[in-house]
DNA sequence: CAAGAAGTCAAATGGCGATTTGAAATCGGC
DNA sequence: GCCGATTTCAAATCGCCATTTGACTTCTTG
């Protein structure tokens, strides 16, 4: 409980999220980080038990300060179409835009497609609340009795939409395909998801008005 | 050129992809192959020049196995409704079907969100024609004179809906919400994935007359 | 069937990286 | 300004893992 004490404590924190949301987990080392931070290699054992619960910390460190400055809205506001409005651009700057704490969405993208343990705690604490949230405001845009399966089916279709641009950033790189996202590029793309995801759901609605019903092609 | 002399390759290159995709390119040790394989640890390198050549001898086994028996339905098949009907049912059924060689698409993934230097092979090969066909297929969905931001935008919200079941898999299985592909789970997804996007992607094009304009909200 | 080529093996090598250690330095209260 | 506790440091340790080695076995071919 000294000032100067955990002040390298604190400087290891602040360091380390960027390098693990640049090379993962596994490829970056303590050699690096320590040096990083300007100390000792000891200190990440010192100060935390091991390196694995040092990422555990560097997560929860990173989920605080993300998620209090920037609350989730809730989905009570205005019609089901303007909720998800809301919400996707909440959602979509927080995962895209490249300011500020930019490298804790890729961390959270990283641990999504290869867990380690934290992963489980990183359901719970962060990512449990936003898919409940936007399992509520798609049920609002279908019919009452929509099955179960079906909301999942457009809530992870929402999902992917934002995501691939986190996943798949290194390919669509390689493709010349990443969008820039700058002043005008993030509005657009944000416009673009909301557009085809309210379409998109209102036509599975439409689809199913209310009962099952057989596979509809055509 | 031997009979007997390269089965054990074979072996080789059989029994690695498997674990290559559960586990990944650094977590997966020589040992652990080659005892999967029942020979001995200096066989990969004898075989082949190193662990990096022998991964990247590994993607292109699997890119032929998979791609060859299974060939990409081209654009010119009816209406571009159809056309995009019928695109996605091949590469959802490709991406997701838990049959065969399934850990194949499990490496894509994998390679996707975590480049390894064979990345730049597999998006040549395997990637960039799977995303030049569908980005054909948009375009005849979209409006002449549509920008290519906007056909792009569109592409992607198209491949997010369905890799967001690959690079999120863990993260749905935690929140109980990873969809069974049995039977009738496969084609409803499918379904319900070519709904969204028809609508989403009909829904971008009645926003666009053809030129420039504002951001249109709600 | 001989002899060389090709393949296999158990054991050694070497490097990398997390963790430990014990001594030195710094801090906090008195 | 001193003493015990806390924190830092350079060096050692330890385990893991890809790769090499050199002897041994098995093929192939004339």
């Amino acid at each position: 409980m000294s000032s100067v004490a955990d002040e390298t404590r604190a400087r290891l924190l602040k360091v380390a999220g960027p390098l693990f949301a640049q090379h993962g987990f596994r490829d970056t080392g303590v050699k690096t980080i320590c040096d990083a931070a300007d100390c000792n290699v000891a200190a990440v054992n010192y100060h935390f038990h091991s390196k694995q619960d040092f990422y555990g910390a560097v997560l929860a460190e990173a989920h605080q300060n993300a998620f209090a400055m920037r609350p989730m809205p809730r989905a009570s506001v205005g019609t089901p179409a303007a909720a998800l409005t809301a919400w996707l651009w909440w959602w979509m700057e927080s995962m895209l835009h490249p300011g500020r704490p930019e490298w804790l969405q890729t961390l959270m993208a990283r641990e999504m497609a290869f867990p380690t343990p934290a992963l489980d705690q990183m359901v719970k604490r962060s990512i449990r609340p936003i898919y409940n949230e936007l399992t509520a405001i798609v049920r609002r845009l279908l019919p009452r009795g929509s099955r179960l399966t079906v909301v999942r089916d457009c809530v992870h279709s929402v999902i992917g939409q934002v995501l691939v641009y986190k996943h798949a950033a290194p390919v669509l790189h390689r493709l010349s395909a990443m969008p820039t996202y700058q002043r005008g590029g993030l509005a657009r793309l944000v416009a673009n998801v909301v557009t085809f995801s309210l379409a998109g759901i209102a036509a599975i609605a439409a689809q199913k008005p209310s009962s099952r019903s057989k596979k509809i092609r055509r």
